[in-house]
RNA sequence: GCGAAAGUGGCGGAACUGGUAGACGCGCAGGACUUAGGAUCCUGUGGGGAAACCCGUCCGGGUUCGAGUCCCGGCUUUCGCACCA
């Protein structure tokens, strides 16, 4: 061909320019309402919904970016497919974050907030992201936290929200309550201050009402198997028993009760309880505890509640002191005496254990440091009763020292021995015991929505009325939290009286505000509903668009955020408000982005801010290459470097689209490939294996470029389809210039054709006792005795073979093996 | 300590159910075009060897015609939970 017949299908092509194509784009998928979802009338609904950000000061970042571009393809990809997509975005603005920021700039939060969204609405859109702007929202709002405070109002009317005095987590530096949750290793996983004990009047979510089913439904939804691992130990179930160890009879009184209830897993090994340790904060120690000893427990229980919770946690060397009370082992009916030992825990089981120090690690540290009885009553193969333990024996074996049990398997004796206790000593019944807490929902800050609730001397606790929501946040310029444990809400003396809803006497407001996690807890239900000042969520809409299809976001929030979410979703089913009980259908965590081997830190300097990249390579190249550095999944090493290379790959694509050619017919063996490229690729966004997909377009585009001549439109064209996913605006822009009036995300996806991807002929792999000794080029449908004859007449393959093959494998299509 | 995931060239990573290890990209080397090139294009690139070949997926065993992939034992790394009885 030559450049006088050529005609390009573009007419004048300057070279790829993305900082001329994506701004022209972003106008005019605004213009056109490209990215509008018809939430009422769409066919095939498809919810991708991406978990939203908090909008700090700083911008959103790389990780952000990342996980919203691996949602954005999914999203697109669906839509190619002819699924009416939604792609909403919203902003988690309430909480600490924010507050704690604004505290340290000085400025209120109201007014930081609304410019940080700004800021990140402005680099969504320039990213490319198919959002669908009319349905964003922010926890903010009162249009919104109105309905998250009406939450709480069901989940109060349903019993499951109730106030307690309790041992909660403080942090010292935030100056707030914290969730278990948020408090890793006994410090603020915000803030890193070790954590305090501080009994305070919290509101909590009966959240372990709903244990078992979050943990049953586990099983039939799907979502990341890592993710789900983290929610099943997090709800931590095991079964066991609780075992009423009885007080001597004559130390009985109505005060003390019967006895003290342990709860253990193994009570199998109840022969060998040598005494019992309750948790300081255990009410009954000061009921068991002699006059004698009073002095020192009391000493020890002091120090015990003034401690901060990292040191108790962290530091294991076993502390604690006898009570001088005793109790009956209810299997051996030995008197056993009573410990107060902060290695128990009073939030756990029935916060008493018996201890069994022969076959438990922690029990064995105590008794080796406090010289108490060690009794085996398991031994393993080639040992018997009175075989010495030099640590505690916790594997398998057969009970001794255990009366009527003697020689029964231990893990046989678990179930026997329970039932031998319940009936003979009425001492025992079977319990499933979790480790996951009731929810504790309140914070003593400013920056959240109020509780609504009202407190009436006459009437007690009110509920605010449904009528009177939203609650708002008043404004309170010195939002400060201080050390009292009381909201600076409680500053505001006019918001704070208020009438009693039910006596129309005078009534206090309650001042904390709620969790965050609260908020984030059913923003999805929102989302099609944001302009329904009259429901939470509109019933039509949601029985359409939810459950959310597609879920994407980081394993950081496996068991915050996703459980929550999980539970007040199942409590508005239960309320009848919902037709499901698991908002999200399919979950899949992402991985997480690090850089040039490192994590990326402020601290360390190295965090990758996305603008900068935008600006010199174009979003389609830094979108490519966030989704080429690594299998989406897992994460990866973002390095500078490597985005030439998905810059290049535009490049040639650029090239290839404006100057090919309409005359002439396209090349079989290209087409061929093209056809093995749509279903690959296709196959690959299913999947999520973004950088093979990516990987897959590269080597078309090589096959393309290895014929030396301008490739045929039909040979270039279905491929903007196939990058249109990662690389939208550039892709849009060829589409255009190939003479498509409509959207590239409207024309649908390329069809396949097996007949044209099918090859004819193979490269047989021929292997010589399992060694690759040579190819042949041989047709498809070769059968076995016409491969092995075809190889047997190469001479280079002949050489390994003397006499008859033993064997010969034959994999059609790929091999055959000949041994000899 | 418990739980989960992962160890493949100089680097990021491919190899979906056991079937050509190293796709794709970066980097590097050589070349072409050029006043120039951190642009573009072409070629090469796991190690050893002149070659035939040999060796190679953390280490050691095993199963198999055939193992990066499966099984057993060990080492290392990352992440999560952490005195949960």
């Amino acid at each position: 061909m030559t450049e006088s017949t050529r005609q390009t299908v573009t007419g004048e092509s300057g070279g790829y320019d993305p900082a001329g194509i994506e701004p022209k784009w972003m106008r005019r998928w605004q213009e056109r309402g490209t990215n509008h979802t018809d939430l009422a009338a769409g066919a095939r609904p498809w919810y991708a919904l991406m978990m939203f950000p908090y909008p700090s000061a700083e911008g959103l970042h790389v990780g952000n970016l990342f996980a919203f571009t691996g949602n954005d393809i999914h999203g697109r990809f669906q839509r190619l497919q002819g699924h009416t997509v939604f792609e909403p975005i919203g902003y988690d603005a309430f909480g600490i974050h924010s507050e704690n920021y604004a505290l340290k700039v000085g400025e209120h939060p109201t007014r930081l907030i609304p410019r940080n969204i700004a800021n990140f609405r402005r680099q969504l859109e320039r990213a490319g992201l198919m959002v669908d702007w009319r349905h964003e929202l922010s926890t903010t709002d009162p249009s919104y936290y109105k309905w998250t405070q009406w939450i709480f109002l069901q989940l109060l009317s349903r019993g499951l929200a109730y106030k307690k005095r309790a041992a909660v987590n403080w942090c010292p530096s935030d100056k707030t309550v914290l969730a278990n949750e948020q408090v890793i290793a006994g410090a603020c996983e915000r803030c890193g201050t070790p954590v305090e004990q501080r009994f305070l009047e919290q509101w909590f979510f009966r959240i372990t009402d709903y244990a078992q089913r979050l943990l049953d439904n586990l099983d039939h939804i799907d979502w990341s198997e890592t993710t789900k691992t983290a929610q099943r130990n997090w709800i931590g179930r095991s079964e066991g028993a609780a075992i009423v160890f009885p007080l001597e009879r004559e130390r009985r009184t109505p005060n003390r009760g019967e006895g003290i209830e342990v709860f253990t897993t193994r009570p199998d090994t109840i022969f060998g309880a040598t005494y019992l340790v309750l948790a300081p904060e255990h009410p009954i120690v000061a009921d068991v505890t002699t006059n004698d000893r009073r002095a020192e427990v009391e000493a020890y229980r002091d120090s015990a509640a003034k401690q901060d919770l990292i040191t108790r946690k962290v530091s294991r060397e076993k502390t604690g002191v006898f009570t001088g009370g005793y109790v009956i082992n209810p299997a051996t009916r030995q008197r056993i005496p009573i410990w107060v030992a902060d290695y128990v825990l009073m939030d756990y089981g029935t916060g008493a254990i018996m201890a069994v120090p022969g076959h438990d690690e922690r029990d064995f540290e105590f008794a080796s440091a406090f010289g108490l009885p060690i009794v085996r009553v398991v031994a393993a193969e080639g040992e018997g009763s009175g075989t010495p333990l030099a640590e505690a024996y916790t594997g398998e074996g057969r009970l001794v020292n255990s009366g009527e049990f003697d020689g029964m398997p231990a893990s046989e004796a678990v179930k026997a021995v329970t039932l031998w206790l319940a009936k003979e000593r009425k001492a025992a019944r079977p319990v499933v015991n979790y480790r996951l807490h009731d929810w504790c929902i309140s914070r003593q800050r400013y920056w959240g929505p109020p509780i609504p609730v009202i407190y009436c001397d006459k009437c007690g606790m009110q509920p605010v009325p449904e009528k009177d929501l939203p609650v708002l946040l008043p404004p309170v310029e010195d939002f400060r939290p201080d050390d009292t444990g009381i909201s600076p809400l409680a500053r505001h003396e006019e918001w704070y009286h208020v009438p009693c809803p039910e006596c129309g006497g005078s009534a206090r407001r309650e001042t904390d505000v709620s969790d965050t996690f609260l908020d984030s807890a059913w923003y999805f239900l929102r989302y099609p509903s944001t302009d329904r000042d009259d429901v939470p969520f509109d019933p039509a809409l949601t029985k359409k668009w939810l459950p959310v299809h597609s879920y994407i976001g980081g394993n950081e929030h496996a068991v915050l955020h996703l459980l929550y979410a999980r539970f007040i979703t199942m409590v508005l089913h239960d309320a009848g408000r919902l037709h499901f009980e698991e908002p999200f259908k399919r979950f899949r965590a992402h991985g997480l982005i690090i850089r040039e081997g490192a994590k990326m830190s402020k601290s360390r300097g190295n965090v990758v801010i996305p603008d900068q990249y935008i600006e010199q390579w174009g979003a389609d190249a830094f979108r490519t290459y966030l989704m080429f550095l690594g299998p989406f999944e897992e994460g990866g090493d973002f390095r500078d470097r490597g985005i030439s290379g998905v810059k290049r790959f535009l490049d040639r694509l650029w090239s290839s689209a404006t100057e090919a050619r309409t005359d002439g017919e396209p090349d079989r063996e290209v087409m061929r490939k093209l056809h093995q490229t749509i279903r690959k690729v296709g196959d690959d966004i299913r999947r999520l294996s973004y950088n093979t997909a990516i990987a897959a377009m590269m080597e078309y585009m090589n096959v393309l470029r290895a014929h030396e001549r301008s490739p045929h439109r039909e040979e270039v064209e279905p491929l903007v389809p196939l990058v249109s996913p990662f690389a939208p605006f550039i892709a849009e822009e060829l589409w255009e210039r190939f003479g498509h009036e409509e959207s590239v995300f409207d024309s649908g996806w390329p069809g396949f054709d097996p007949s044209l991807a099918a090859e004819e002929t193979i490269e047989l792999v021929v292997q010589v006792n399992g060694k690759v000794r040579g190819k042949l080029r041989v047709l498809v449908a070769l059968t076995q005795d016409e491969a092995v004859a075809a190889a047997l007449a190469e001479p280079g393959i002949l050489r390994f073979v003397s006499g008859t093959p033993k064997k010969v494998v034959y994999v059609a299509g790929r091999l055959v093996n000949i041994v000899v």
